[in-house]
DNA sequence: GCCAACGTTGGC
DNA sequence: GCCAACGTTGGC
């Protein structure tokens, strides 16, 4: 199974948002960046994924699962654009803030911290077990 | 609010 | 196919 990380402005679309659409999940719509989509055509059901909420907070907040493969972006007439299902499983017990990941060394290398910009990213499995459980420290 | 980094567009 | 111009994102 992989790992992802999926990026939002909170303003836009939240964590509680995407928790009030419960197990149905919602599409993560409005991506138009090929890098990004072409991570979310890479994704299977049942991926798990960091929700994070950029600009005010940066701070990664939950986690989600991908239930749904990349399908046209209902957003968009423009079929060069797709993307995935995501439904919230659980917050984390603790927020981990683009701080605290920027100074701790396992998690230096993370797309968050070399690639600011990119709204969807792979996470290796060594970083995604570093964040949890600092999560629950 | 600024600006660096990056991606995209379009003229040549 | 190159690259300058432009737009957008997101950290600061």
């Amino acid at each position: 199974m992989a790992y992802w990380l999926f990026k939002s402005e909170p303003s836009v679309w939240s964590w509680d948002d995407q928790v009030a659409k419960g197990a149905q999940g919602e599409e993560w719509d409005g991506v138009r960046n090929y890098q990004a989509r072409n991570f979310m055509r890479e994704m299977k059901l049942g991926d798990q994924g960091f929700f994070y909420h950029s600009q005010k907070d940066k701070e990664i907040v939950g986690i989600v699962e991908v239930c749904a493969l990349a399908h046209p972006d209902s957003t968009t007439d423009d079929e060069r654009w797709e993307c995935v299902d995501i439904k919230a499983v659980e917050p984390l017990a603790r927020a981990i803030t683009l701080d605290e990941i920027k100074q701790d060394e396992a998690l230096a290398e993370m797309v968050l911290v070399k690639n600011s910009r990119l709204s969807v990213q792979p996470v290796r499995d060594a970083e995604w077990s570093r964040i949890v459980s600092l999560s629950k420290s």
